[in-house]
RNA sequence: GCCGAGGUAGCUCAGGGGUAGAGCAGCUGAUUCGUAAUCAGCAGGUCGUGAGUUCAAAUCUCAUUCUCGGCUCCA
């Protein structure tokens, strides 16, 4: 048999047999590297270990640390778990079980049987006890009439209508010990690798996604080639738990939820109103600068506002119901949207070329009916508060504009330290043109001005299909929660169809009438969802400008109550946001209260303190910071407490 | 909206057919204290809501509501 030559990651290229697989190789460089080896990409499709190699390639091998070998890790670990719940249940039938960034999950249809906790733990034991047996897993090529014939056999309809879609020549099994699955792989090498089994939770799933569908049992677990790695990443959950917005805005006192009030709709406490307003203010003063003129519009509109927008149409039905009055046949809906109500104010009076653009900026209660099983704490509600504007420009100035908001939207995210943020290029689903409202060009016309820039600000984006608006393509900035769910914070849209629909227009310096473009954009997106993000971002440790409370004082007893007040009267003279603490406690107590509160400073006066005219400086999870004297630590606080400009 | 799991004191949770418990928070008193919890006492719940089974329901059944995990949706 000839040799091949291998390219290694290092450029280095070795002579190997025709046929020779990626474990072999794998062994070659080290017996270390085989033992840990899991994948191996060759010429840039990731494959099996053991599938023999025939032709020149350049190779990667992937281990534990790669997407790739993780991947298939997961994805063999599916698997396993399917091979155990057919052990277990006889008869299940079986849907999709893909890897995913955090282990895998399997969608089944278990017929009449619920599936609770109990046979969670069940099927966990049983994978270990099969991952154990070193099953290889076995590829085969398959063609299609036998495919369908063999799970026609086992009595699965799902892997055949999946078989359905597939081409003949391109269907392939994986085998390992009495489980066959249709698959396209990559695989590991043998079961025994996976050393550390958690199946996590269980949930319903639309079959292929579609709620037309039956609903089957997907169950998502997780697992490890060490049972240590297992341990850590629990703990890593439980921790990220800890900073799940929903906890710690109870904690922290910044909102809360009322039935009595309604599901969905958040009330905003003292200390969270603070938060909010804080951040209100940053924004409003950005948007200054950048040349925005607020505005402020009603809560409700006609309904006739919402039928010419397009809105009434395509979310009139399961949207909060038109508010009727004494007269009849007048109806009045909740805003959902700012635009509408935006664009009549651009028509109040006619428009030159010369005025544009015309930025109005609104934070805009709006209220959406939101499917009951999709509210989730503050990030999605049914009333919140978005932090609105709409540009009205001419076509040559779009991309400028567009340009000038993704800066607004970086200087947001860079102020809060976001840095792990996702720019989503969100288009129109070509195959589901009917969603969409506005002629083909125009929507290519948008899209392409979003990609471009986005392109000249050098964002890394992200394009995916079916996420634009109805009106229009979007750019959305996704930021990820404590949990690792994702959710679109900041997002920028062109629109070329509401100046249409409202009849738009501004005079050119050539005396026509033309039709101005407007763009939609957010960077909180809202601030119920921007504010649980920021929560769950800093742990609920608030960069000082924002803190509700700022500095705690904390006198050591009584005696020094008279001295704590002149010390807190002067911070509330220099508009910094203080509090006494004048319990009978002793300060031990006071401090460990302040520190759970997550105060970022603590003043302790004493004795000396109060002789001195000074105070005790403590810094929320850094300890003690010595004494200043109260002017030099207000005037310390001062300049760290200044809100960030934009540059 | 769909599938599944839950709801016991302000919070975190135990109890699981015989009429409710802990810790923290709260209140009262004592203590006057130097960098993450002082001590003692008191008070606090028609066990989400409504029906049903039962001599008896927080506990079993059903319905309903809200919450949680996903799915679908997200202007």
């Amino acid at each position: 048999m000839s040799d091949i030559k291998i390219t290694l990651p290092d450029g280095s290229i070795r002579n190997y047999p025709a046929g020779t697989t990626g474990l072999a190789i794998a062994q070659s460089i080290s017996e270390g590297l085989a033992r840990v080896a899991l994948s191996i990409e060759v010429n840039g499709e990731i494959r099996d270990l053991n599938r023999p190699i025939l032709s020149d390639s350049s190779i990667r091998i992937f281990t534990w640390n790669d997407k790739g070998g993780k991947y298939a890790f997961w994805h063999s670990s599916a698997h396993l778990f399917a091979e155990a719940l057919e052990a277990l249940y006889p008869g299940v039938k079986f849907g999709i079980g893909p890897p995913i960034d955090n282990g895998f999950y399997y969608d089944v249809d278990l017929g009449d049987k619920t599936f609770g906790e109990d046979d969670l733990a069940k099927v966990e034991a049983k994978m270990s006890e099969l991952a154990k047996k070193n099953s290889v897993f076995v590829r085969r090529d398959v063609p299609k009439a036998e495919a369908i014939a063999y799970f026609e056999k086992k009595g699965d309809p799902y892997k055949i209508e999946l078989l359905r879609d597939l081409a003949d020549g391109s269907i392939t099994f994986y085998e390992q010990g009495n489980f066959t699955d249709l698959c396209r792989g990559p695989h590991i090498p043998h079961t025994g690798l996976i050393k550390a089994v958690k199946l996590l939770n269980v949930a319903g799933a639309y079959w292929r996604g579609d709620e037309k569908n039956k609903m089957l049992t997907r169950v998502y677990g997780i697992t490890f080639p060490k049972q240590k790695e297992l341990e850590e990443y629990l703990i890593m959950i439980e921790e990220a738990k800890k900073r799940d917005h929903r906890k710690l805005g109870k904690e922290l006192e910044l909102f809360a939820f009322s039935e009595k009030v309604g599901m969905g709709l958040p009330l905003w406490l003292p200390k969270g109103t603070v938060l909010r307003e804080r951040l209100e203010q940053f924004m409003r003063k950005a948007q200054i600068r950048a040349g925005y003129d607020p505005v402020v519009t009603p809560h409700i509109g006609a309904k006739q506002l919402y039928v010419t927008s397009g809105h009434y149409e395509k979310y009139g039905k399961d949207s909060f119901q038109p508010i009727h009055t004494p007269d009849a046949g007048e109806e009045f809906l909740l805003k959902p949207m700012n635009c509408p109500h935006h664009c009549e104010i651009y028509k109040v009076k006619p428009r030159s070329y010369k005025d544009l653009p015309i930025r109005l900026a609104e934070f805009g209660t709006v209220y959406r009916y939101e499917q009951s099983g999709e509210l989730h704490g503050l990030t999605r509600v049914r009333g919140f508060t978005q932090d609105d504007a709409h540009i009205f420009c001419r076509p040559d100035q779009v991309k400028g504009e567009f340009i000038k908001v993704i800066d607004l939207v970086l200087h947001v995210f860079k102020s809060l330290g976001f840095e792990n943020y996702t720019a989503q290029v969100s288009l129109r689903d070509p195959a589901n043109k009917e969603k969409y409202i506005g002629e083909d060009s125009l929507w290519d016309k948008a899209e392409r001005e979003i990609q471009e820039a986005a392109d000249e600000r050098g964002l890394k984006t992200v394009a995916v299909k079916g996420e634009a608006a109805f009106y229009g393509p979007k750019l959305d900035f996704m930021v990820k929660d404590a949990l690792g769910r994702s959710w679109q914070l900041g997002t920028i849209q062109v629109d070329y169809q509401l100046p249409k629909r409202f009849e738009l227009e501004y005079v050119g310096s050539d005396n026509q009438k033309h039709q101005p473009v407007m763009i939609h954009r957010a960077p909180f997106g809202s601030m119920e969802r921007f504010i649980a993000v920021l929560i769950e971002h800093c742990a609920g440790n608030f960069p000082i400008w924002l803190s509700p409370e700022q500095v705690a004082v904390l006198p050591i007893s009584e005696r020094f109550n008279e001295y704590a007040e002149k010390v807190i009267q002067e911070l509330k003279n220099q508009d910094i946001r203080g509090f006494l603490d004048d319990r009978d406690e002793k300060i031990g107590r006071k401090i460990r209260d302040a520190e759970v509160k997550k105060v970022p400073y603590m003043l302790i006066v004493g004795e000396k303190e109060a002789q001195e005219g000074a105070v005790s400086v403590r810094r929320h999870g850094a300890g003690d910071q010595g004494t200043l004297s109260l002017a030099a630590f207000v005037g310390q606080f001062l300049t760290e407490n200044s809100m960030p400009v934009t540059a």
